[in-house]
DNA sequence: TTATTTTGTTTCACCAGATGAAACGTCGTT
DNA sequence: AACGACGTTTCATCTGGTGAAACAAAATAA
């Protein structure tokens, strides 16, 4: 799509290594050879410069990596506020005085979804979300917005994984994808539980990354496709104003 | 020194940028240019990388660079047990049952020294040592532990600090670093605070990054140079193990 | 106002140094 | 002993990172 090469390669990789240590805590080299498809000789050297710099160290005994103090120490020096989960909340709560229906907040974590915000509609009849909640990757409108938007082979991943509940079509889901990327929205309709519908949209930050899936749910019986449809412009706006926060 | 070149130069430039916002949480691109010593050209196109990943990220008004999303989802993903505040906090037990006195721990933020653990010798007259208090680099021994084997332009740094106290012999100062690297301790006596002594040793990786300074220390009566030198080897002991950790 | 300085962005020719293939080492397994 | 899996090192090739310098924009001075 867009062509902006302004970027330095070597230090692009040393950080993708770095990503990969979001799916999965501890690494083999050839475990990260394997997710970031460079060579050998590339990832050996980059994890020799990250290790030395302490971004990650090496447990002596498994000979696998971790990420390393480094990290630790920035994350001490990140304001607290910057967390999304803090950083969205008030937006959230605009949207849901708005349409006063339950609005979450989504991050991936390896091949699940956790729900690291949530404000409720206060109708009697609402979505209850509990903050923390962990959810798969392979149904919900929120998933399928996550998936979408990730970057990298997460969705080969997705597809492969042990756990894809026998009762979904893997093409079906491919090309939700696809739509999804095109209208820039998901819906989902009783796919986990039953009685609840959702729309959810992508979170961006001004880069262009995926930070989180925003999501409004609620019964059925108040969130028909065409009702759900006509929030996704509020939904998309408050998705533009927490990318600005990022 | 030692001649070990398998890094890679362009990685290893980019996570120096990301190490200079532990000295600031903003930054103009200038103050990059100017900590990182590289050329205007070479940080603008790290920032560019760093900036598209999510490391960093600018504010659109002030154009000023902070830390990004990214740290923030990595620092979700590294293991709570890996802050050494609670990585040490067995170690530290143990030194402090063997010799009796107040131990700290303390890491540097920008130009203070913050204790993230301790734990208080058990007699009667004793060093309490409160966590998350702060002090200056230019006193105690501890704040010269972490100078001494701090890379980069700290010392210069501390030494133009408007805050430098002005009692204290800038040159002292410096020698004393340097005896603190060959003896591999430092030693202070009532610097700080009248009636208090402490003897600090350098904690460091296995890749050999300083982690934090690791502190004994209780009242001069009990604690004078002689005796603190004997205590030396031991805290050698503990700072290795601990390094053994990260 | 115009001149000057400061800071950020883009271009470009050069060649340092990043790269991947392949060889080598070192385990553990059959 | 032969094999395979994984990590390490070497090395010839040539990409793509580099700094200087030009350019643009904005702030400050005059």
């Amino acid at each position: 799509m867009e062509e902006k090469k302004t970027t330095t390669r070597a230090a692009e990789r040393a950080l993708d290594i770095l990503l990969c240590f979001v799916e999965k805590p501890e690494l083999a080299m050839r475990e990260i050879v394997e997710k970031t498809e460079l060579s050998k000789s590339t990832v050996f050297r980059l994890l020799a410069t990250l290790e030395a710099k302490g971004f990650v160290k090496r447990d002596p005994d498994t000979e696998k990596y971790s990420l390393g103090f480094r990290i630790w120490e920035l994350a001490n020096h990140i304001n607290r506020s910057d967390d999304p989960a803090i950083l969205f909340l008030p937006e959230m709560e605009r949207l849901r005085d708005d349409i006063d229906e339950t609005v979450s907040l989504y991050v991936r974590d390896g091949l699940e979804r956790v729900r690291i915000q949530a404000v409720e509609s206060q109708q009697a009849i609402r979505r209850v979300a509990p903050i923390g909640a962990r959810l798969p990757l392979s149904v919900g409108a929120s998933s399928k917005v996550i998936v979408a938007y990730t970057e990298g082979d997460l969705l080969g991943r997705v597809l492969s994984d042990p756990m894809w509940p026998s009762g979904i079509d893997r093409d079906l889901y491919i090309k939700q994808l696809q739509e999804i990327r095109t209208q820039e929205y998901a819906i989902s309709m009783e796919e986990r539980e039953a009685g609840t519908a959702a729309v959810s949209v992508a979170i961006h930050s001004r880069a262009g990354n995926l930070i989180a899936a925003l999501v409004l749910s609620g019964p059925i019986s108040r969130m028909n496709e065409e009702q759900m449809i006509q929030y996704v412009p509020r939904l998309v706006k408050a998705a533009k104003e927490m990318g600005k926060l990022v």
